[in-house]
DNA sequence: CGCATTCCTGACCAAGCAGTCATAGTGCCA
DNA sequence: TGGCACTATGACTGCTTGGTCAGGAATGCG
């Protein structure tokens, strides 16, 4: 047909990433049990047996969702080294993962349902990878403290912190909600993210970096 | 028979609690439509229509294993009022939150699998107290910042961060098991502690009081 | 045009599920 | 002894589910 000129994307490409979108909606809100095939194939307006025509099966498609999700943990603290400033780095990571919890809150949801039910997707290659990236991240941060560039903090627990506390607005978004009376607006998410980075560049004996400042107007009276 | 004359408890209780603690344990690790009744009947040593007989539907079984999840949420800092030390106050309710982690993880995922979902089981009687308590702790903080015992720090987001770091060990433990290699121990969940008590005090402004201080044996070289 | 590849789908099936029911055992009190 | 309340359970049912299959439509390419 005419107009579709520039879509040079097959159907079948097309198909594909409408289905997958359809499930990472449906799986984050209600688990990989909790999802039905049927249900994945209303949301992308297609016959359940097209969706099982794209991906094989059930497992199948949520392990495409999840190798997006494991997008996620991709981070410019990945390049850091020592001789970077603590204070910088960490706000600017904090400042990164409280972006993503904004933006991708379902791959983050998606990605926490898969720990709670004890991971059993998350291949060894993620596993190896995460461990690598971690014992670096733990290396550069215990040489900052050596440096005496920062607190003595153990590195392990600062690193949870720093997740915990900014998937938290993602993943518990819906309790999050209810104590607000509204969802958190992208202003919201700016507050939240300064006060994280104060919190823990604070907890760790370090000074907030003046663009990750409080701004002046969001001062409480 | 011989032998049981110092349980008074009925058997009707005493299958209650065994089905309550397996449905726990399978919830916890399956979320709700993961778990069948067959696998709780299963891990309680019981036939299925045995446990339809004590909890007439599965959403009952739920509701009641999720009653016991949100006892989760007392805690001494309910009590506390603005003339009350924050830094002793604060430190106490993570300690408090840690040791929750530590030996009612299951609890925990339960409640995080249920605000994952979307908190649909969550009853408004919930959701109002929930909103009250939050609303007259953030006015003790608010106290607490207006007199200058603390820095300036949102109270809502200083709360979510608590929260967070805190459940992040029952609720990631698989994670944080992966990544060290093994389970945290009593011992790991104290260094722990003592790390996130240090980043939120001193995030806000206050000194970490003595009996909640890392240790001299805990030091890094 | 002719053929192959890709795309699409209704009908169907076996398995697993929550929940019902009829039946039966058990302890207790009158 | 009879009756009642509680406890227990195998057999069964109706429904949803993931997945198969056979056949048909569209598309691209020589």
């Amino acid at each position: 047909m005419a107009g579709n000129r520039s879509t040079d994307i097959s159907v079948g490409e097309k198909n594909k990433t409408n289905i997958l979108q359809a499930a990472e909606k449906a799986f984050a809100q209600h688990g990989f049990k909790g999802t039905s095939v049927q249900r994945i194939a209303d949301a992308a307006g297609l016959p359940k047996t097209n969706v099982l025509y794209y991906f094989k099966t059930k497992q199948d498609l949520y392990q495409a969702v999840l190798k997006q999700t494991l997008s996620l943990w991709n981070s410019r603290f990945d390049l850091a080294c020592e001789t970077d400033d603590p204070a910088e780095t960490l706000a600017e990571y904090i400042s990164e993962k409280m972006e993503m919890s904004r933006t991708h809150p379902m791959l983050s949801k998606i990605f926490a349902l898969e720990i709670l039910n004890g991971a059993p997707n998350l291949n060894p290659y993620f596993n190896d990878e995460h461990l690598h990236w971690m014992q670096g991240r733990v290396a550069i941060i215990e040489a900052w403290i050596t440096q005496g560039k920062m607190n003595q903090v153990d590195p392990h627990y600062l690193l949870y912190t720093i997740w915990a506390s900014t998937q938290h607005y993602a993943d518990f978004a819906t309790q999050i909600t209810r104590l607000r009376g509204q969802k958190m607006k992208k202003a919201d998410f700016a507050q939240a993210t300064t006060t994280v980075i104060q919190l823990i560049l604070n907890g760790c004996g370090l000074t907030v970096p003046p663009h990750y400042e409080r701004s002046q107007h969001d001062q409480l009276s």
